[in-house]
RNA sequence: GGGCGAGUGGCGGAACGGCAGACGCGCCGGCUUUAGGAGCCGGUGUCGCAAGACGUGCGAGUUCGAAUCUCGCCUCGCCCACCA
């Protein structure tokens, strides 16, 4: 170097700026859909507008960047796009803090954070940008409600629903966390409120939710859904009661090869019958229980320690198997939303049951047992395997227990007392919400009709902008007398308008539709576009929306498909879900915490191209971890380094052709196995051992020049396919080196390169051997050396010799290419 | 309490049942520099002068061979949590 000219120093800030400006005159990332190549959708879940990109989001795009970049340079059309999910709370909470409109404050976060990603340089197409909030956008929203509506799948009822007193809203179910249930949000323990709600009726698709054959998803999400959604199959049997003319209780239990074992029978506090099956000796009693377990809140319940609490109503039914008289209890144990909120109680067989017959000194029967004919002391028997009989249980006893299942059910089907059933854990989505700054329910309310729908023509339902936020626990709109007034679609006659927004979550559950065709006045999408490009190729996001938002727009597809809508089943053939970026507390980055960390300052002192390669080198992208900037320096120094070697005068190392050349066969299988190696790393999302190949390259590059092989055929390509293969991860300094060494704008609209194996085959290979698994030694041997050979040479090694000590080897085990290992005898 | 996942150098992390620690950070030494920094070269799992021995949370097992598979335990993380 001392000799060789002088080289421009390694200062991003000077170029990068302005290929991103050429990138977006040239409209480098708009993608047309009349382009003929094969079309991608890639697409990451576009984030909530709070105001600053934080470097979570930096991390969360960057990936999926990578992937539709190389999906490109492949040659296919590519859809990338961006937006905003622009409605929920903190805009509201905002204006009652601040006193600015939700609506000024979401644009100005916008228009920042817009800003703030196109320093990221990833190929978002702005083009197609959704804005939740925008009326051109809610307006197809509540277009898609009424869809539903229509077809049967919203319903509006009451229900006990969810209540964060902070953000006096309602919570859909899955936005209660933890076992103390608090606010998603804000982390309040929730509160129980019956309210008159909209619900979507997801749980018409449970079953067809459970069935991900097809799709490549994590299993930890499809873990998720499938216990979420929650699936029991048992059977549903009738108790009859005592009392005349009154129904049977009927109860669900996933074990009817035990209901010779139930002994009573316990009801939810709220069950309906409980009121008419009450005696009245009882019935104070009865009372006082039911109106402390409505009192009781979630969390209370948890704190009594679980003890099974519960009043015995005086009632008896008939168990129909043993027709033995039961009695009836009710107890907050049984769940009025689960099952029939009934159960038939089976102490010996059931854990819960067994405390709860043990402190009111009820009787146990052990009606199964396994083979040992062993039975637990002072516990319930649960255990159900495969060799456990049924014993004390009339015509059935000596039956294998799974066998009893079938044949119990059978017979009680065969009675009339019964059949088989399913239950399910999912509830049908709470999807309204007593707030402002939402999508308008498109619904009004007439005295003489009823609730009507909007008609289409006079959608959207826009929200006035002049309403007051003081936080009362009704929605603003309440009190807003010109948005309340509306007229009766059937009659013409005065009707109030509905005044629930929508949960954002239904905003989510279409917006890649939406990129599919933007800026549509007459339809939610154009179908012929949806069609060209759904369902998506890879969706990247967060798992934390494992049971939320991964779950609805999975429902709102099905749900469309069965309008005729859409005509496909899935929003994505393949999810993925990046790690989550802590903050150096190691919590999750809130500004609450104060712990948010922002990229800008790293941006402008190392530029955006360190900055993705070092987000995406810091571990496997799933992972995630807590933030910490240390390290970034190396990255620095590599892409340094890629600037020297990558400059037009060959690193300032005078040129030789070194075709033919022991080094430059050697460079040139680096860059072919590399090839592959990044290749398949960028399609799994490992982009960590990606940039670690891409580093080994660059040494090999570096070690190359230090050899004066600098300036060959192999030095050229092994640079140029360098560059290629970084564009994705550093999309600015591999545009900058690509124009410098004379090849044609733009680098990103290359092909992406393709590795030949013959080149990229080794002629030596270093075999380890091993004496009994341990190394020992190593052996240069060519692909083509015979085993026999081989086993020669490491016998003949004097390591393997100081082991064998003279004595014939056992066995030798080779391994064809891995190694040799050379079994010694034993003793 | 149940389910799932993870435990590898000082750190982030590599490793189809086959050379443990790739790549990078940090650190140590050297060159260069008036100095600092940057850059470059070399070293860096532990013990040992060395030969070598020992090493992937702990303990067993399977195997010619285990970070990887099986069983038990410990620790951490996530999800669910009275779901009949």
């Amino acid at each position: 170097m001392m000799a060789g000219p002088r080289r421009e120093r390694f200062d991003p800030a000077s170029y990068e700026a302005k290929w991103r400006e050429r990138w977006e005159a040239d409209e480098l990332y708009v993608t047309r859909d009349d382009d003929p190549r094969p079309k991608r959708y890639v697409l990451t879940m576009y984030p909530y507008p709070s105001g600053d990109l934080h470097v979570g989001h930096w991390y969360a795009a960057t990936g999926p960047d990578i992937v539709a970049r190389m999906f490109r340079m492949r040659g296919n059309n590519v859809m990338f796009p961006m937006g905003f999910d622009s409605f929920g709370l903190p805009a509201e909470n905002a204006a009652i803090e601040r006193n600015i409109h939700p609506a000024t404050w979401t644009d100005a976060n916008i228009e920042r954070m817009r800003g703030q990603f196109k320093t990221m340089g990833a190929m978002f197409d702005w083009t197609r940008e959704v804005i939740v909030s925008d009326p051109s956008y809610y307006r197809w929203t509540q277009w898609l409600f009424l869809k539903l509506y229509e077809a049967g799948l919203v319903y509006k009822a009451m229900g006990a629903v969810d209540w964060c007193p902070k953000d006096k809203v309602v919570l859909a179910r899955e936005q209660v966390e933890g076992a103390d249930r608090r606010c998603w949000r804000c982390g309040t323990p929730v509160d129980k409120r019956d309210l008159e709600q909209w619900f979507f009726r997801i749980t018409n698709y449970s079953d067809e939710l459970l069935d991900f054959s097809g799709l490549d998803y994590p299993e930890p999400i499809k873990l998720m859904q499938t216990n979420w959604i929650g699936r029991s199959e048992g059977a549903e049997i009738d108790f009859p009661t005592e009392v005349d003319d009154i129904e049977p209780i009927r109860v669900f239990t996933t074990r009817p090869d035990t209901v010779f074992g139930a002994t009573f029978m316990v009801l939810a506090p709220e069950h309906p019958l409980v009121s008419v099956l009450t005696s009245e000796e009882r019935r104070a009693d009865v009372e006082a229980y039911v109106a402390a377990a409505r009192r009781e809140t979630e969390i209370e319940r948890m704190s009594t320690e679980r003890e099974k609490t519960g009043v015995a109503i005086g009632a008896h039914a008939i168990n129909p198997m043993t027709q033995e008289r039961i009695p009836i209890f009710i107890a907050d144990y049984v769940l009025p939303g689960y099952g029939t909120g009934a159960i038939m109680a089976v102490p010996a067989h059931d854990e819960r049951d067994y405390e709860f017959a043990t402190k009111h000194d009820l009787p146990i029967r052990y009606v199964v047992a396994p083979a040992s004919g062993e039975l637990p002391e002072g516990a319930a028997f649960v255990e159900h395997t495969d060799d456990e009989v049924l014993v004390d249980s009339g015509e059935f006893t000596g039956m294998p227990a799974a066998e009893a299942i079938g044949a119990i059910t059978k017979q009680l089907t065969e009675q009339g007392l019964g059949q088989p059933a399913v239950t399910y854990r999912q509830r049908d989505w709470v999807a309204g919400r007593q707030r402002y700054w939402g999508a308008p329910i498109p619904i009004v309310y007439c005295d003489e009709h009823g609730a009507q729908p909007v008609p289409e023509d006079q959608l959207p339902v826009v929200l006035p902008t002049d309403v007051d936020f003081a936080p009362t626990g009704v929605s603003p709109l309440q009190s807003h007398a010109g948005f309340l007034k509306a007229d009766c679609p059937k009659c013409g006659g005065p009707a109030r308008r509905e005044t629930d927004t929508m949960d954002t979550f239904v905003d989510s559950s279409w917006y890649f539709l939406r990129y599919c065709s933007p800026g549509n006045d007459e339809a939610a999408w154009d179908p012929e576009q949806v069609a060209a490009w759904m369902p998506m190729d890879l969706y990247t996001g967060g798992a934390e929306h494992g049971v939320m938002h991964l779950l609805y727009f999975r429902f709102f597809v099905k749900a469309l498909r069965d309008l005729g809508l859409v005509s496909f089943d899935e929003p994505t053939r393949k999810l993925r879900n990046q790690g989550q970026i802590l903050g150096t507390d190691h919590n999750r980055m809130s500004k609450s915490r104060g712990n948010v960390q922002a990229p800008d300052e790293l941006v402008s002192r190392y530029g955006s191209d360190t900055v993705r390669a070092f987000l995406m080198f810091i571990g496997p992208w799933d992972q995630g971890g807590p933030w910490s900037p240390s390290g970034i320096d190396g990255i620095h120094r590599w892409l340094a380094r890629v600037w020297g070697v990558g400059q037009p005068d060959g690193g300032g190392v005078p040129a030789g052709d070194a075709e033919g050349d022991e080094l430059a066969r050697a460079l040139r299988r680096a860059t072919h196995t590399t090839i592959d190696a990044v290749t398949e790393d960028y399609e799994d999302l490992h982009f960590n051992t990606a940039i670690s190949k891409l580093m080994e390259l660059t040494n090999a590059i570096i070690r190359e020049r230090e050899a004066g092989m600098a300036g060959g055929k192999a030095y050229a390509e092994a640079i140029d396919t360098l560059l290629l293969l970084l564009a994705p991860v550093a999309p600015h300094i591999a545009e900058e080196l690509w124009e410098r060494r004379g090849h044609a704008y733009s680098i990103h609209q290359q092909p992406w390169p393709v590795a030949d194996p013959a080149l990229a085959a080794a002629d030596t290979i270093e075999l380890p051997v091993q004496v009994d698994g341990k190394l020992r030694d190593r052996l240069v041997v060519t692909p083509s050396t015979p085993s026999a050979e081989i086993e020669r040479m490491a016998l003949e090694s004097e390591h393997v010799q100081r082991y064998l000590a003279g004595r014939a080897p056992l066995r030798v085990i080779q391994v064809p290419g891995r190694l040799v290992n050379v079994v010694t005898p034993r003793d």
